[in-house]
DNA sequence: CACGTTACGGTTGAG
DNA sequence: TACTCAACCGTAACG
């Protein structure tokens, strides 16, 4: 273990000055800070988009460099750890994204926390969150519950009451939880039901009292759909991938993580190995096997190789967002500081200018540019960079992804 | 000291 | 359009 960890640490330093190198090389190539930000900006906004569509119009919290943005600030607060976060906002995926990357590498989440100047609450939750779902991502917010009364539900109702005018709500109630149309989950109040009654039926069961005796009888109401299937995100806001099989039924009623959506398609190793394949023949698909042969339930830190090799299965839980093949974030783009400023906790609102921009990775920080403002707070501003797992991965993220790319 | 859990104050977005 | 409410967020504190 304290091998390991020697190890990785080592690794890690190295890994640092190779992409501060590296990273500094391509925000000379680049001209002017304030372009590279604001091409950061685009890109990130762009990929958070595409991750979720329900962002796919408003981009995630966004931690705008002063100066570079014409759009309203945003402001963050600092937590203990110097860390600035906006409250009630997801971090950037790019933290996210190092969370697991360290912890991959054997990092304890202590000094993950450390490091990123993350809670060591929201380190754990997320690292749980990973090693659950595969997905750094977090969960979709906002929104209200699918609605307890559905098109079937009052179907059902109606049903109900054309068959017995005098039944009472809390009569349909009781059969629609008897005939399977609802279960105690999404079972109606007795007032839904009423109030379906009164507005959605209406005069029916006047209306039937004169028709039941000429109709013939009603089939009894099939069961339908549980509510399970209902509460977990309609199939419908779930749009397949394509090339991706539709799901059955029985999967959606899971959340459902397309495989775009995990660390490997943000990383964008599906968009790499599919590039590869296509433009190599003799690229071998026990290539791409072993990719998809890692299991994430294999996540041991210290022995799991690649963070970025985790590729989800196609029928991993989550199915809130969708996400570009080329997801890609560009984590491990961005440029270190030398130093870790330090803790200044002054006042609580900040602006977190020298941030991470934005929603997903790039973000840049340290001296390489400062702000007018001259603020040295820097949000998650650690001295850890990129993952070992992509090293040989840049080159072709890089092509994948110019503008990211060139950014940095 | 490390870490899982949870209360809290906050944001978001469908209804 | 404004509002409600239940989802989510990360932090801080506790054990």
């Amino acid at each position: 273990m304290s091998n390991f960890w020697t190890n990785s640490s080592a690794a890690l330093s190295n890994l640092e000055s190779l992409l501060e190198s590296r990273a500094n090389q391509r925000l000379r190539s680049v001209g002017s800070p304030t372009s590279s930000f604001q091409q950061i900006e685009m890109t990130v906004d762009t990929l958070d988009a595409e991750q979720d569509p329900r962002r796919r119009h408003k981009p995630d919290t966004v931690f705008f460099v002063c100066g570079f943005n014409t759009m309203e600030p945003a402001f963050g607060e600092v937590n203990q750890l110097g860390g600035v976060f906006v409250n009630g906002r997801p971090l950037p995926n790019a933290i996210r994204l190092r969370i697991v990357e360290l912890a991959q590498l054997g990092i304890r989440p202590c000094d993950i926390s450390r490091q990123l100047r993350v809670s060591h609450g929201c380190v754990s939750k997320i690292l749980a969150r990973y090693n659950e779902t595969g997905s750094i991502l977090p969960g979709a917010i906002g929104g209200s519950k699918p609605r307890v009364t559905t098109p079937t539900v009052v179907k059902h109702i109606r049903t109900y009451k054309q068959r017995d005018p005098g039944i009472f709500a809390w009569e349909i109630r009781d059969r629609l939880l008897a005939d399977g149309v609802c279960d105690k989950f999404n079972l109606p109040s007795v007032s839904s039901i009423s109030r379906i009654l009164r507005n959605k039926i209406g005069n029916l069961s006047q209306q039937s009292q004169y028709e039941s005796g000429k109709q013939a009888p009603h089939p009894p109401p099939q069961p339908t759909i549980p509510y399970n299937h209902l509460y977990s995100y309609p199939t419908s806001k779930v749009p397949t991938p394509p090339g991706m099989p539709t799901l059955p039924g029985h999967m959606a009623m899971h959340r459902i993580w397309p495989s775009s959506h995990s660390v490997t398609d943000i990383l964008g190793i599906r968009s790499i190995t599919e590039q590869q394949i296509s433009d190599s023949p003799s690229f071998s698909s026990a290539k791409l096997e072993e990719w998809s042969a890692i299991n994430r339930t294999n996540f041991p830190p210290a022995i799991s190789p690649l963070v970025n090799g985790v590729d989800k299965p196609h029928l991993e839980p989550e199915a809130k967002y969708t996400q570009t093949p080329n997801g890609l974030p560009t984590v491990n783009s961005y440029v270190t500081a030398p130093n870790i400023p330090p803790y200044h906790p002054h006042t609580t609102q900040v602006s977190p200018y020298m941030g991470y921009s934005a929603t997903t990775s790039a973000y840049v920080t340290g001296p390489t540019w400062q702000p007018a403002s001259g603020s040295a707070l820097s949000p998650h501003n650690c001295d850890i960079t990129t993952p070992l797992a992509f090293k040989s991965m840049t080159a072709n993220r890089d092509a994948i992804h110019p503008v990211t790319a060139s950014a940095l």
